[in-house]
RNA sequence: GGCCCCAUCGUCUAACGGCUAGGACGUCGGGUUUUCAUCCCGGAAAUAGGGGUUCGAUUCCCCUUGGGGUCACCA
């Protein structure tokens, strides 16, 4: 008699107070990539029990981040599945119903003081050096609950022993277990409650979550247990690190909304590649990774207990290689609405041109504006590109202005203007004029470009066209005249 | 402070007692007909410290140190 498998039900629960950050990202990426591995599904559930905290807008910004990155969910807030509602503001009833479970088996009472007099125990417990637990000052006989005051779970302080997927085999004593809010006065439940009733009724199969909730899981545990709950696969990350590597990477410092890096031209592929291997890696040496090869290696069992200090350069270079890996096409249709306003003038050949000349050198694509600059308008001459250069500045400006004329010649005596051909004209007049690569191709290069870096000089010709580098080159000549 | 968790190059990490601790990013040096980039070659760079266990510890145990989390009517 072989049990049927349960599906894999996992959930990213995001509170709506604000934009989503690589941490809070790689914990919905985890959670996405079990449950497309395992055929299973990824529901997404909008935490919003406070509501002093909500902020405007967050959780559509959240979901378009998960819609942009491709982490699509098979249930959510606007999907009307049969597990929802999504957002736990709509599900007040539900948490109202467990509440009287509790209330009615004597696990759970009216907490009596005011928030000032909780405030008072707690001091004096911070005064003596010990941790504040509230089930040392439990009101005798409580009054009745009416839901203006908060309701507190009555826990049974005890030993517990859990596994967890990533950590591996935690333990605490009864000393952590303490009568936490699980209504508030307000009306809504708190996390600790309505996440273990959501969790429930949605039928997840993994909890999958930051390390910030770790000290708490006894707690849940002596609640699965008064509500008699099966416990849910839990796996703890562990934190990411903010660029000291110290502190856990938070908005303050230095956190970026993951749609910044959208917006800047990171691909979602090389986004989540990387977002992947901090804190995961499969036994291999390999470094980077196809979404669809995530989704076949990905384990928990292959996420580390360590803390990951988020890297940017790391990212940069990560991004540039799923960059360099896409065809010409396929560049273009991700990088042509990162253009400078003058490619609207030029026809399509010409753009993808420019940037296959730079598909190479991209780390992101919002750099496309200042790499490609010059192939839209001439930029001013500029001497001192000429005048500080380490050869030409021992030439004298008439021994420049004579090479630049046999260089306009020679390349607009180019019959077919490829770059091939640009080449092989350029290595004849090598030979001619007895110069240095370094001399002649700085000299064009400088002249046609005005810029202090620019691709294959060759290639940026063929670009440009007889014409503009024609025409560049005279302005240089005048430039050098006077 | 109590409790819990963590600890390999600057960074991401490999080595589930056994080769000179491997790879990658970054960095430094060199090469590819100029520059920037790519690509290739090379260098520097780590097991936090101290005790055990063992023929042998990065790996197992203990202590110390360091870091993180938590102790909310926030999640």
């Amino acid at each position: 008699m072989s049990k049927t498998k349960q599906a894999v039900r996992t959930r990213f629960a995001p509170s709506p107070t604000g934009f989503l950050h690589v941490g809070a990202a790689r914990t919905a990426l985890f959670a996405w990539l079990l449950a497309r591995q395992q055929n299973g599904s990824f529901i997404l559930r909008i935490e919003d029990t406070d509501k002093k905290r909500q902020i405007e807008g967050a959780e559509e910004h959240i979901i378009k981040t998960l819609r942009a990155l491709g982490l699509d969910y098979d249930e959510g807030p606007d999907s009307d599945a049969e597990h929802g509602p999504y957002r736990q503001s709509e599900r007040l009833d539900t948490y109202q119903q467990w509440a009287q479970t509790l209330v009615a088996s004597g696990r759970a009472y009216a907490d009596p003081y005011t928030s000032e007099e909780v405030a008072d125990f707690r001091e004096q417990a911070q005064a003596k050096r010990q941790p504040f637990l509230f089930r040392n000052h439990r009101p005798d006989s409580p009054p009745e609950w009416d839901g203006s005051m908060p309701l507190r779970f009555k826990s049974e302080p005890k030993s517990y022993e859990w596994h967890d997927e990533v950590m591996g085999d935690l333990s605490t004593g009864p000393e952590v277990i303490d009568d936490f809010v699980i209504m508030k006065s307000d009306g809504f439940p708190t996390y600790n409650f309505a996440h273990i009733i959501d969790d429930h009724e949605m039928s997840i199969t993994h909890i999958i979550r930051g390390q910030e909730f770790i000290a708490s899981v006894p707690n849940y545990l002596n609640l699965y247990e008064a509500l008699d709950l099966p416990v849910p696969v839990m796996a703890t990350m562990p934190p990411i690190l903010g660029p000291d590597g110290k502190k856990k990477l938070s908005k303050r410092d230095g956190a970026k909304d993951l749609l910044e890096y959208l917006d800047d031209g990171y691909l979602p592929e090389a986004l989540i590649s990387f977002i992947a291997t901090l804190g995961w890696n499969d036994g291999t040496t390999q470094e980077i990774f196809t979404t669809e090869e995530l989704i076949k290696r990905f384990s928990l069992a292959g996420v580390g207990k360590g803390g990951a200090t988020f890297d940017e350069a790391r990212l940069r270079w990560v991004n540039g290689h799923f960059i360099r890996n896409l065809s010409v096409d396929e560049v273009y249709e991700k990088a042509k609405s990162y253009l400078p306003e003058e490619a609207s003038s030029k026809d399509e050949q010409y753009n993808k041109s420019v940037i296959a000349c730079l598909q190479e050198r991209l780390k992101y694509l919002s750099e496309i504006p200042e790499l490609s600059m010059f192939f839209y308008k001439d930029l001013p001459i500029d001497l001192s590109l000429i005048n500080d250069h380490k050869k030409l500045k021992k030439y004298d400006a008439e021994q420049l202005i004579s090479l630049l004329k046999v260089s306009r010649e020679t390349i607009c005596d180019v019959e077919v203007f490829t770059a091939g051909n640009i080449t092989a004209a350029l290595n004849q007049l090598l030979t001619d004029t007895e110069e240095k690569p370094v001399v002649l191709f700085s000299l064009i290069r400088i002249a046609i470009t005005q810029a202090p870096a620019s691709p294959a000089l060759a290639d940026t010709i063929a670009v440009l066209g007889k014409d503009t580098v024609s025409k560049r080159i005279d302005e240089q000549i005048s430039a050098l005249k006077s």
